[in-house]
DNA sequence: CAATACCGACTTGTATACAAGCCGATATAT
DNA sequence: ATATATCGGCTTGTATACAAGTCGGTATTG
């Protein structure tokens, strides 16, 4: 078996192992829905669908185990965790307490890293120059992801990106409406602006109120999208 | 192959895999220092030792690997990662964060955790009921745990318990001095007592000094451990 | 008819076989 | 003598074979 598939084509590009295409095409379909949350899978059916066998689909299950995304049940198959809103909110605080640290350090800082300057350059333009594409998410998670990083401590902004992806699946639900966009200019400019006048304090209110904001409004989004899911079906699935 | 081996024979604990079992023992070899910091090892070798094949031994190291404590070359064996002195260090600085982050949060409860009158019956003790055995790092490391868990958000919980765990093979290092055990029972203390009192910026303070303090002894007596290395072989080994 | 025992298809966990690349020793050529 | 090419053993990456447990449907028994 294991006929040709998307995933051996390219040989050329030799520099990902089989593992990591898989663990990354994995990712994707979750956070495509195409695996819904709840939903039960084999690994059979994955190595089927990527064309690897077994042995580096494990692999890229097990290591998105660890992160969170899917678990495992003893000989009976594997399961996209259900949402649970808790861990969500929890990993929003995480975020907010990592990037106020950053924010302190990056304020006592006799001389700003060169990429806060980057960030400006993006958000600090005027209004007829912003973009308003469907990869708003990716920007904003870059945005404060960058932020940590310039703070220096790669061990804090490492922890940060993960719990930044471990957040987007959701997260992208929150730039659906345009409002939003424009109220994310506005605060990430804000942020960089109290940053660069070195006003610790304002610049951690910014940023915490900024994301509980976000947080608030996926909670809406996503509490809205339940409520329709369970209308269309006649009982409420247990599963998202 | 594979014969009889400590890992295969008490088949009624069939709870934990055995791909787990050979994790927990690689861990307790790199931190026993029986695997060295820099050491080379081959798959093959792991196998042979803990008497299970390669497969689980790969899941084990893959987890290793992702958790920073040992790198892959490239059909070339595997290394334990040298020590680096930057990343504990900035690691410390992720634990000073994280745990002052709960103290705000166990500051702002109006009913604390029954988990910290535990604590106190620990720590906030008579001297002469003080234990100073070998387990003290563990015990200081619980305590820290703690603190984070009390606060309630179990992800930041999480976190912190990974960060605790990756410097704990050198956090050790702090309590072969009397002095230092002494000083961790009069720290914890004092930090728990400023925590029932709700003095936030008081319990962040001593805390992060505590921290600090650990932070800056070890660091010395691994230099010192690094100088006596030096001195032993002739020329300075690279490794660690 | 209801309850239970059993069987078989399907699952993950583990062991082994095979593929492909790295690296140093050795031989060869200049 | 030195530089270079080649080859063989050892390494991890991947595929497959086997072991052992789960679960639901079905037959059997009261």
């Amino acid at each position: 078996m294991n006929r040709a598939s998307p995933f051996r084509e390219r040989d050329s590009t030799r520099k990902q192992s089989l593992a990591e295409r898989v663990y990354e095409a994995l990712k994707q379909m979750i956070f495509d829905f195409e695996l819904l949350p709840g939903d039960y899978f084999s690994e059979a059916e994955v190595a089927e669908r990527t064309g690897a066998s077994r042995t580096p689909v494990r692999e890229a299950l097990h290591r998105l185990r660890r992160e969170g995304y899917v678990e495992v049940h003893f000989r009976s198959g594997w399961q996209v965790v259900p949402f649970d809103f808790e861990v969500f909110e929890q990993l929003y605080d995480v975020r907010i307490v990592l990037e106020c640290a950053a924010i302190g350090r990056l304020c006592a800082m006799s001389e700003q890293p060169a990429t806060l300057q980057a960030l400006r350059d993006i958000w600090c333009v005027p209004i007829e120059e912003r973009s308003f594409a469907t990869a708003m998410a990716e920007q904003d998670k870059a945005f404060h992801t960058a932020l940590v990083t310039a703070s220096g401590n790669q061990e804090m902004a490492r922890i940060h990106r993960d719990v930044s992806e471990r957040i987007h699946i959701i997260r992208r639900l929150d730039f659906t409406q345009p409002s939003r966009i424009e109220a994310t200019y506005d605060e990430h400019a804000a942020i960089l602006e109290a940053l660069a006048r070195r006003r610790e304090a304002h610049a951690c209110q910014l940023l915490s109120t900024h994301i509980a904001l976000s947080r608030n409004e996926v909670r809406k989004i996503t509490l809205h999208m339940l409520h329709e899911a369970r209308s269309r079906h006649a009982q409420g699935p247990v599963g998202m």
